[in-house]
DNA sequence: ATACTGACTAATC
DNA sequence: TGATTAGCCAGTA
């Protein structure tokens, strides 16, 4: 199985209302050290239809290019699920980062993991 | 095949 | 604490 159709699935699984890193779904997919093709793909639309508004840098931080249409639809798309953003474009990872339960991560390493 | 690029990160300074 | 630098790796030229 590819990456991006990893991504696709790790993606689709970020519970409304929160938020996650490149760097988490890139560890998610087994893949650690590709943040950056998180991103690429995110950016390209590489991965299908995934909540690319969901996905912030390590920071919290929206990295802005999600922009489809306007600029802001990253910032309202969250806040509609609850999610608050500061005027900057910052979240709060403690408080909306998406914490995947053991057993979530056991089946992305079942569907994953084992095929490496 | 080589070089540059990027919705990234973590380590240094 | 905030800014820089140095790895990272697939995609593109």
């Amino acid at each position: 199985m590819d990456f991006y159709k990893r991504m696709n699935i790790v993606c689709r699984a970020i519970p409304e209302g929160k938020v996650a890193t490149y760097g988490q779904i890139a560890m998610l997919c087994q893949r650690p050290r590709n943040a950056r093709q998180v991103g690429f793909a995110l950016n390209r639309g590489l991965a299908g239809d995934v909540p690319a508004y969901r996905i912030v840098n390590s920071q919290g931080f929206l990295s802005g290019a999600a922009s489809f249409e306007h600029p802001a639809l990253q910032c309202i798309l969250l806040e509609q699920e609850g999610v608050k953003v500061s005027e900057d474009g910052c979240v709060d990872l403690e408080g909306y980062g998406w914490k995947p339960s053991i057993s979530e991560i056991y089946e992305f390493r079942r569907q994953f993991g084992e095929e490496e």
